[in-house]
RNA sequence: GGCGCGGUGGCAGAGUGGUUAUGCAGCGGACUGCAACUCCGUGUACGCCGGUUCGAUUCCGACCCGCGCCU
């Protein structure tokens, strides 16, 4: 394939999409429609469909989806491990990479939207978790209790202290596991990302991008420091009812589907709790806590479904404030390809092959 | 028809003569390495009418509704 970015060399970087939106919004059905109708490739942004043996519930496309439109960062995982931000951000610089050098253009769909954060506006240069010192971090806790352990971070780290709320364990322990690793107060590393600045250094290293020739010819894009141009799409429908009413439906089809021998099959490993993220997932949760007889069907049902509609009002959340969105009301490819072209995207993308 | 018990915010469920029960759901929000996580915020609701009282969701009476028993 003559590389596209090699004939029209204008200074700008290429382009790549972003597909956000809630659970049950019917991102998939689009993403499947774009990549009929323009030369893309999916990248998954998905804390959840990481995991192999984790379809059902997790509402990843079918088998032909998969076929006609393969997702990268897919399958990635096992259910016993942990995958991070950073470890995504990693991934998906290198996927985006590789597509891009192609001639393609990577279109990221999901809707784990610290992924999208992290992929955006990048991460402070931490630590990764250490579990050993977590459970350490952990016993103290149980000894003198949470409060003490914020006492201890507003001591040493007031504006950490002010952000993280006392009663947040999680980041509690995040924050006091990067000041004891790095001996910095945490906050401090967090300003170190902001006074980088932006659109000075086109290419992370390590990323994985600067093995690609096309890339490292572009600028940064100014405001992410991406070196591309992202053009961002939220889906959601107009009515929170219908996204409940989808949401509710969904489920139900899942649970036809065989939710619950998925589930079945996962805790009949017996190296799987629920203190691991793979378990903690909506829905998955739930029908743990059926099958081991902790409660009845239907409040199995009743729970998961709304921790599914909690899920969605969470992303909306995120996607409410995020700057540079254009919102669907539904699936329509057309829209999307109007945008693109408008927003000048060269056309030799818009035709498939 | 008679007797008994009960009617509390969307649901569940305490309670009191005058100061917010609470849980769940919903809604709003935060969120830099577990993020489909974790956390924060948010509702004077007491069946109806009358009476007692300075004051009634709480006491008294009638009525309506539900459940049970009796004829």
């Amino acid at each position: 394939m003559v590389g596209l970015h090699a004939q029209k060399p204008e200074h700008r970087a290429p382009p790549a999409i972003f597909l956000m939106g809630p659970t049950a919004s019917g991102k998939t059905d689009l993403a499947m429609s774009l990549v009929q109708a323009m030369p893309c490739e999916i990248i998954s942004v998905d804390s959840a469909m990481i995991y192999r043996g984790m379809d059902i519930g997790t509402a990843k496309p079918s088998a032909e989806e998969l076929q006609a439109a393969p997702h990268r960062l897919i399958d990635i995982c096992d259910p016993a491990e942990s995958y991070s931000a950073a470890d995504f951000r990693r991934d998906a610089l290198a996927e985006m990479a590789e597509i891009t050098a192609r001639g393609r253009i990577p279109l990221l769909v999901g809707g784990t939207m610290m992924y999208f954060k992290a992929l955006l506006n990048g991460l402070s240069d931490l630590p990764s978790a250490d579990s050993g010192l977590r459970a350490e971090i952990e016993q103290e806790a149980e000894r003198h209790g949470w409060q003490q352990l914020h006492d201890e971070l507003a001591a040493t780290d007031p504006e950490a202290a002010q952000r993280i709320h006392p009663n947040n364990r999680q980041r509690l322990m995040r924050a006091i596991e990067v000041i004891r690793i790095t001996g910095r107060p945490i906050s401090e590393l967090w300003a170190a990302k902001l006074a980088e600045s932006p659109g000075t250094s086109p290419v992370r290293r390590g990323s994985g991008i600067e093995n690609y020739p096309y890339i490292t010819r572009w600028q940064a894009d100014e405001q992410t420091g991406l070196p591309y141009t992202v053009y961002q799409f939220a889906l959601a429908p107009m009515e929170r009812s219908q996204l409940h009413q989808r949401i509710q439906l969904r489920f139900g089809k899942m649970l036809q589907q065989g939710f619950l021998d998925e589930v079945r099959a996962l805790k009949a490993r017996g190296d799987l709790n629920t203190d691991m993220p793979s378990v903690r997932c909506v829905g998955y949760r739930q029908a743990w806590d059926f099958l081991s007889g902790d409660i009845d069907h239907s409040t199995f049902v009743e729970r998961g479904v709304a921790a599914t509609r909690q899920l969605a009002k969470r992303q909306l959340t995120w996607l409410r404030k995020w700057p540079e969105v254009q919102w669907l009301d539904r699936p329509d490819p057309q829209a999307v390809v109007e945008t693109l072209k408008k927003s000048g995207v060269p056309s030799t993308f818009m035709m498939n092959n």
